[in-house]
DNA sequence: ACTAAATATATAGTTTTCCATATATATGTA
DNA sequence: TACATATATATGGAAAACTATATATTTAGT
């Protein structure tokens, strides 16, 4: 059963759920705590937006020691895919996308990074 | 002053609202008596919305007559057009977008109709 | 006067946030 | 091994903020 168009709409319609979702596009798996560092906002809001995305069918979640990755469902239809793609292209390089991705960068100690 | 990505897909998650878009875009124009009827919603409720999606930068409105034309924004990025056009693709045939257009036919007495 | 559309107001409903707390896993030490 | 501690994430419950709806009314065009 594919996800509805409407409630994917939804569940893009939140700022920080439509950030999470291009950041985690451009790096492919994001776990938690690099979401709530790169956007800079209170871990239990960062989990709650998460929760609504994998709820609506958007991201899928894999438990990896302490940490909880986050990526895109390989169960979204083309056009959904196409859609985010499109988003990402067309914004990824402006405010406040462009900085999300940055602040990512800076993170010291993010998890599983293969270091030098 | 492009239109910002979050007051797009806000502007696009209500189910009204999509629907509206979509059936705008195959249409290429509609009024208000027309979405009411394809809808099947109350007028003030479509208004409302329409000034909505207007107001994102999504719609324009041109006035005829008694009558009020919405259509696409000429002045939408090129990414959100494409984003629109894809989710078009992928889903007007399936419910409820299907089923819109279909009561957008049976409408009697369509303003504008050239006729036979 | 009649029609199409927009708006005002009140109300109801939903979503988001905050804080505190729970759960699960990992680590350190005896 | 057993136990205490630390860390990452999730969740419960209350408050705040936001969004949608219904009905009545108004505006504007013919």
């Amino acid at each position: 059963m594919d996800i509805q168009a409407d409630d994917f709409y939804s569940a893009l319609s939140h700022p920080m759920r439509l950030r999470a979702t291009l950041l985690i596009k451009q790096m492919d798996e994001l776990c938690v705590c690099e979401l709530t560092h790169a956007l800079d906002l209170a871990q239990p809001v960062i989990s709650r937006h998460l929760a609504q995305l994998k709820e609506a069918g958007i991201l899928l979640a894999r438990k990896q020691g302490l940490w909880v990755y986050y990526r895109l469902s390989d169960a979204l239809p083309n056009w959904a895919l196409d859609v985010i793609q499109t988003t990402t292209i067309g914004i990824a390089s402006t405010p406040p996308y462009q900085d999300d991705l940055q602040a990512l960068h800076t993170m010291s100690d993010r998890p599983n990074q293969v270091c030098c």
